[in-house]
DNA sequence: GTGAAAGCGCTAACAT
DNA sequence: ATGTTAGCGCTTTCAC
């Protein structure tokens, strides 16, 4: 079987069809100005031919490739897998197609990012890594519009989506100290990312608040993921000397805490210790976790994003950054000793 | 901010360095005939104006896109999402771009490849999802080489990559047999998939030549899900009428079955009811479930799927339908009985 | 090695 | 409503 070097264009359709090339083009560009006769009998010539219109060519013209790039850390967290799939859908659903990149975790996303630019991408949604500001004013300076999916970069003027992950950590603190706890510990993730930072900080201030020393939140760095988190609570917590109850910024952490506790220490949660996450991603709603979480809304944060992306009116200026924080809220299940009362 | 109209293009990018334009095209391209003071002097001029070739022009011409599509069933099996991610790192590692689609599991990808058409993508390669013959033959004519990944169209001459099912069906058979088990169940998957029912043959068949019944083979529609797997587990399993072992055509159906017969039924794996599963995914290497399994050789599978495709040489005639068929193994972990021997 | 010029397959004025 | 024409930003002969 060897490849046929052409393939059809809308000159062939259009001789077959005894009608102009342009009416080719007007036959498929919905609410073109052209008779439903003609329209129709276009169609038949080009399923004949098994013609679809060449987007690259019309991209060129269009100057809108309707295409839309995703910039990924790796997916080892399930919940930017959430994240992804609900994406494509999405964008799907309006006919537009998801060019997906993935960078390390925390890394700079200025390369991809370059790479992608020359696709005329029509937008870009950038979760998990850091970005230059050079990089964001040229991706403005040509139009393209970028935001910045559950992070945000400090002095930078690219917009943003993201729950409220400061509230997030509050909520937290305060289950913890409803259920009486008095020794903390705080799984970190990565770095170099704000959601870590900021989900830690929430967290920690409120305790802070209530009277609790500093001193009595022990830090343990987990580098967000299961891996990382594993070893780090192995290497941390012992028997003898053990916090009352865990924060982890994210759940696929808190499940590595978990696993620690309850297989190498023989420890129960939540009667030994306590164990909040945050993401509330579907495994760590199961047995045997069944996690007290913070749940990040997905596909309001979607939504969002598609609505700050402006992709049906590429003539509107890009806002100035936005910064859009969204209300999150505290699941309660299973790993949170609960006042009665609630 | 509002959005300029136009980027820069090679003619200003000639303007500034003082050369033609093709000069400027040819810095581009690597190995096309350039002084190398004049190529520096360009991508010099390049720097200035942020300048990066416009892909969507170039692939007019050249008609390569460089981007691959991906077509995935939906992404709530992690095994999917480690392809996913292990095809887009070695994807982009040497320039390409990834297309991301979804379709419903089990549905018709027609629709799907038709849009990515439009895209003249250089490849596709095709997940979790069926396809027609016409689809093939449409992608054929136009020269785009497609491979089924992990999955077969029986009768259509599209390529494909997949593992030893049969084989591993049969792996697990084994395993279950020489622990002692006489009573079975089997736990199947998609139904209009082959992967799902390749897998029960070989586990089936391998029974049978043991003088099994086929009527001590319970067998159970999981529907390829945690959740569908739970729902029909909870039905059929009972304290009274117990399978000794359980085959599940891949780890995510496992991990729940695991979940109803610990959780619900209070009986423990394997000593009351031994499971295996097949794929490998990282959820069931942990405990608590430590699944004994069929490992995919995703790696491998991904780097032939690759190699059918021959990105490099779009020259070559697309291969006759070729049915690559990697071999498996076993990993045993602790939810079947190993005979002492092994 | 380098520049001029002819497309690639479309869309969008512009006529009619 | 329809056809004609001029690009979109590149790559690629083809001369020189």
């Amino acid at each position: 079987m060897t490849r046929r070097q052409t393939r059809f264009t809308s000159f062939d359709v259009a001789a077959l069809a005894g009608v102009s090339q342009s009416a080719v083009s007007r036959a498929f560009s919905p609410g073109s100005s052209i008779a439903e006769a003609k329209r129709q009998r276009i169609l038949e010539a080009a399923r004949k031919l098994n013609y679809v219109p060449n987007s690259i060519a019309s991209s060129l013209t269009t100057k809108r490739s309707n295409i839309v790039a995703v910039v990924l850390g790796n997916l080892a967290n399930p919940f930017y897998v959430t994240v992804l799939s609900t994406l494509v859908r999405r964008l799907q659903a309006e006919g537009r197609q998801v060019l997906t990149f993935t960078v390390d975790n925390g890394a700079e996303a200025d390369q991809a990012l370059m790479r992608v630019l020359r696709y005329q991408v029509d937008g870009v949604i950038l979760t998990a890594a850091q970005l230059s500001t050079r990089m964001t004013s040229i991706c403005h300076e040509r139009g393209i519009p970028i935001v910045l999916f559950n992070r945000y970069i400090p002095g930078s003027d690219a917009s943003g989506v993201r729950c409220d992950n400061v509230g997030g950590g509050r909520m937290i603190a305060e289950a913890f100290l409803a259920a009486g706890a008095k020794r903390f510990a705080l799984i970190l993730g990565d770095p170099r990312g704000t959601t870590s930072a900021d989900r830690a900080r929430g967290f920690s201030d409120r305790l802070v608040e209530a009277g609790i020393a500093r001193s009595e939140i022990r830090v343990v760095e987990g580098h967000s993921s299961y891996e990382g988190a594993y070893a780090a609570a192995t290497r941390t917590f012992q028997r003898d000397s053990l916090p009352e109850a865990i924060f982890s910024v994210n759940d696929i952490m808190a499940m590595a805490a978990m696993d620690v506790l309850r297989q190498r220490l023989s420890l129960r949660v939540p009667e030994d210790v306590m164990v909040a996450g945050f993401d509330d991603i579907p495994d760590a709603r199961r047995w045997p976790y069944r996690l007290t979480t913070v749940r990040q809304p997905v596909e309001e944060m979607v939504e969002e994003t598609l609505s700050i992306l402006h992709l049906d009116d590429p003539e509107t200026p890009i806002e100035p950054a936005i910064d859009k924080v969204i209300p999150v809220r505290l699941i309660w299940r299973d790993t949170v000793r609960q006042p009665s009362s609630a």
